[in-house]
DNA sequence: CACCGTGGTTTCAAATTGAAACCATGCGAG
DNA sequence: CTCGCATGGTTTCAATTTGAAACCACGGTG
C-alpha cells in the first residue's frame, strides 16, 4: 500500500497524505464517519463494498491514525470506528471535493444534497483560499516554495 | 473505471467527482499541471510512474473533460496536456489536501514546501469554511441536506 | 441446546498495475 | 536519402489488488 514514492526520495506535502488515505473508498468510509456512522456494518451497508475490502480499509485508516476504535457505546460487544482529530482534519478537503462536485457533476436544476448551517439551514459559502492581506486568491496567484528562512 | 456505485442508484456528490479523479496518481498529475507541467515527458520524469499507467490516466482525465490537449507551445510537433476550468476547480481540493498533510505528516521543524502569495511570498491562510453569516463552521456545525425548497 | 445477528477472515477468479520491451513519428546531421 | 535519436506512446506479461461468496467466531436469546 505504501509504495508509490516520487522518484525524488521523499514523499512531497501532497503524496504524502495521499498515501495514508490509501484509496477513495476510505475517503467514502471518512465522509460516512463524519455522517455519524460508526459501526462495521454500518460503513458495508452505506458503501455497498464487500467486507474483505472494507476490512482492509479500516485497518489502514487504523494504522495512519485517522481512525480509531472505541470498546462500545450501547452495550453491544463490539467495537466502534470513530475519527481521530487527524481524521476530523480531513473535513476541508470532503468540503472542497463536494463543492467541486456541485460545480462540474450535476446538470443545472439536477437535484443534489447540500451542505448547511446547523444553526439556521442556510448552505454554506464557498471555500476560499486566502492570503495573509485577506486577499482571495486562486491557483494562479499562489506557489509553492522551499522554507527558505 | 467507473463501477463503484454506492447501494443506492446514483452516486452522491462525493462519490461522483471521486469517480472522475480515478485514482491518486491522477491527483499528482493535476499538482503537476498547476506547477506548469504540460508534456508527457514531464510527467513522467516527475512522477516516475509507468509511461503506459500516465498514458491511462491522461486518457481519463481528458475523458472527464478535466484536461485537454493543446496542439503545441513551441514549435515542437507534439501536444501538451492542459488543465480544463474543471481541472482547475480542482486548486481547492488540492489546497486542502497539502494543508492537511502539513498538519499532521511532516514532524515539528520538519522541512517541507509552504504554499506562498506570489505578491508578497507570504504563506496563504488556511482554508476556512464559512456560513452565510461568516462564523467559520466545523464538521459539527453542518450538515447535508437534500435541496427540500 | 439450536439459532440468529454482528463482525469479521479465507478462498479463489477476475481485473488492475507496473516494468520492460517494443513501435511510430519527426526531426537534424552527414 | 539515411542514420541516429528524442519524444510519446502501445504491447506484453508477471505480480499485485480487488471483490464476491463462502466460511468462521462469538455473544446473546428462545
Amino acid at each position: 500500500m505504501a509504495k508509490r514514492v516520487s522518484h525524488r526520495d521523499s514523499m512531497c506535502g501532497v503524496a504524502r497524505p495521499l498515501d495514508a488515505i490509501g484509496d477513495w473508498w476510505s475517503l467514502l468510509i471518512v465522509r460516512d464517519a463524519f455522517d455519524g456512522l460508526r459501526r462495521f456494518g454500518e460503513f458495508q451497508k452505506s458503501l455497498g463494498l464487500a467486507k474483505n475490502i472494507l476490512s482492509a480499509r479500516l485497518r489502514n485508516l487504523l494504522a495512519h491514525g485517522i481512525m480509531e476504535t472505541v470498546p462500545a457505546a450501547d452495550g453491544s460487544p463490539y467495537q466502534e470506528y470513530v475519527l481521530t482529530e487527524k481524521g476530523r482534519g480531513l473535513f476541508p478537503l470532503l468540503v472542497a471535493l463536494r463543492q467541486w462536485g456541485e460545480d462540474f457533476f450535476f446538470e443545472p436544476g439536477e437535484a443534489h444534497v447540500l451542505l448547511v448551517d446547523r444553526k439556521n439551514g442556510l448552505p454554506v459559502r464557498r471555500l476560499e483560499l486566502r492570503a495573509q492581506d485577506g486577499r482571495v486568491v486562486g491557483a494562479e496567484d499562489t506557489m509553492v516554495r522551499l522554507p527558505s528562512a
